[in-house]
DNA sequence: GTGGTCTAGACCACA
DNA sequence: GTGGTCTAGACCACG
């Protein structure tokens, strides 16, 4: 319902798409290492309710990661880190 | 094909621009309380069918209203009558 | 956690699966006419709240009702009491 | 409203989602040559019409052609078939 | 109890 | 008047 729970944006370059920003934020948790390879994500009801957005976006979000070969997906299963992160 | 079907103006005043005859019109149905505060305006499709303007025309309009504190737009559910109305 | 929450039976059919006392329960009112023709059904995730049920039971408890002729299921849409319920 | 004006499907092969008909039938009237090189696909609003499917599986529909690299989508202009189609 | 598909319809950015 | 983003919530396939 509140448009997001993600950080407060100082920068004036997050004119970025809410998936966007969403996406950005799991990759760097990844990057970081605070998610390791094969570990599961959240799910995407997860998702929506951190961070309070439709679940649309955590697809939107999800198909840019991807897309970005950062996680796998598994029907039924779950999304993960991918190995070679 | 935007030719104004905007009800016929008797007044002096329709040497407006068209959005701003659209914005009046529907700033006179709020103040005459026909559209009360917290309740939706019509969907910009359908406020272009209803007046025959083009989709620019109905956004310049909402801009109008929103910049005169009559109405609030919520991102992907629609504009709503201001509660001060 | 899937204990049932459905209401008390007081019937010694009880040891019918839940689903099937879930299929039954829809049934009788659908019979009843508390649920009439056309109508839609509670959603899945409803059905799993009410009852604490988990949504596979409330699936078979669906497919369970379409066979035996007493609701249609629509795509994305939902699941209604049959006309000729 | 109804579920497709796709071409019945007579093929025991086709439970494939709609969108992916609908990406099968507009790769296919390319690879035909119906749709050349650097001319326009319909719009998203004619597809939904013409084939009684929702917005969004036209869009999952035209994602589907641009990861085959058969089509390029140009914001606010339209999507065009691929130049070395 | 996850991800996959689909509907319906809103507003936004751009040309 | 196009494509882009977003909401809300339905049923489906699979494990």
């Amino acid at each position: 319902m509140c448009v997001s729970t993600l950080p407060p944006m100082t920068s004036p370059l997050n004119n970025l798409p809410l998936y966007r920003q969403l996406a950005d934020l799991l990759a760097k948790q990844i990057e970081e290492g605070k998610l390791r390879p094969g570990q599961p994500l959240p799910s995407e009801l997860h998702l929506q309710q951190t961070y309070g957005v439709a679940r649309g976006t955590v697809r939107m979000a999800m198909r840019d990661l991807r897309d970005r070969g950062l996680v796998v997906t598994v029907h039924a299963r779950g999304t993960f880190v991918a190995e070679q992160g």
